[in-house]
DNA sequence: GTCTATAATTAGATAGAC
DNA sequence: GTCTATCTAATTATAGAC
């Protein structure tokens, strides 16, 4: 009547993790048990692709698979459902974006290969959808839009700015400045051709944004000189 | 009965002046008299505030100080008046950011002056709303997005591939890439400073990113040598 | 054309059985 | 804790008076 049968699967996960204050002290936005794990699965199908108002909980209680009143049994309302939602997602997205050791070696094989990196982890459909809702919601939920901050954009720009501090022979004079242009335009460029449905009117070779920005750091001149 | 006087404000604006093929065929997406001119007046104030689905065609009808019936007298259904907007304020926003002549003058002061140019084009708060929604509606209203790539990233783009291109002492062997990296490092940092409020956690100043994108492209050594 | 009033449906959230 | 059934309010869209 109480405890069902055979959790293993998540009761192997402890259940204090958390790397990031979230806004809702009392609860663990992170996997708790099945049933919560379960909600949440069907709950980011359906508000990745419909966003927040676009979301009915009907549809989510639909996509996880229970009912209604279970979903207000683990979640105080749509509200905190989202927002636990999207805070999960995001930091586990980024714990493992970057790992916790500087980047390091030679810059001409290092920038073309983080950038080649952080494509591949962007380009799912899953990530894009997360992208757009986070931007989405910013008006809505500006806590979630600050998270994603930290925890992406601010963590990425750091370590890489760290790299270009650590190699004084690409003489970066603001290397906090030069990590945004460079993940600012891979980030563009993710939207343009993936968010915005650029690539199926105007579509451009990422390998070509890679040569240009890894040449602009390096050696401007070097390739036709 | 029929004709309401004192409508010379809009009455003076030619009725067929589309620059861009738009969805609806049939109607005039662009204000066609003042009920009209009115009801997008509204419509734009409370679904660049909530989107689409965030939008109550009872809440455009009070913005806009209409009744219901009257919008949808004027509009198909709410699709068809959402699109009707945001089609309008796209094209108008761009059809006053670039001129039809392209970029002349020294690099060393145009570019700097085209990005403090594009910032102040950005930063108003009706801009950054636009830029919210169309990426917040492009999973459900790709060809908004699409509009919007077209209208506005590919045009910025080829203009100022254009100049790169007419530039042979910048030695820029990809100019359309490299445009791409001037423009997305600009919009990257409108989106993480003021569309994801990431400017009351983490500010950088605009300047910072200035500096260091127009000495990528022009001399990347030259400021510390 | 424009408004008030109203249909028909769907939304978020809860009651009560088990 | 979970489900079925239900309540209340809000939603899109339309009918009918003027």
């Amino acid at each position: 009547m109480s405890i069902p049968p055979s959790e293993s699967l998540t009761e192997s996960m402890p259940e204090q993790d958390r790397l990031v204050t979230l806004s809702n002290g009392t609860e663990n936005s992170f996997a708790v048990n099945a049933k919560q794990e379960q909600i949440l699965q069907g709950a980011m199908r359906v508000f990745l692709q419909g966003g927040y108002a676009g979301t009915s909980m009907d549809r989510v209680a639909a996509a996880a698979g229970v009912s209604k009143q279970t979903i207000y049994s683990h979640f105080q309302d749509k509200e905190g459902l989202f927002v636990a939602l999207i805070e999960r997602v995001t930091i586990r997205k980024f714990l493992i974006e970057f790992g916790p050791e500087p980047l390091q070696g030679e810059p001409a094989i290092l920038l073309p290969k983080l950038a080649e990196v952080f494509f591949a982890k962007m380009s799912d459909q899953e990530y894009i959808s997360l992208l757009r809702v986070i931007i989405a919601e910013s008006g809505r939920f500006p806590e979630l839009a600050q998270l994603y901050v930290r925890a992406v954009i601010q963590r990425g720009r750091g370590i890489l700015g760290s790299y270009f501090a650590s190699r004084p022979e690409l003489n970066i004079s603001d290397p906090e400045a030069t990590a945004h242009i460079f993940f600012g335009s891979l980030v563009s460029f993710i939207l343009s051709q993936e968010v915005l449905h650029g690539k199926h009117t105007t579509p451009i070779e990422k390998e070509r944004l890679i040569t240009s920005l890894v040449n602009l750091i390096l050696e401007p001149r070097a390739a036709s000189r």
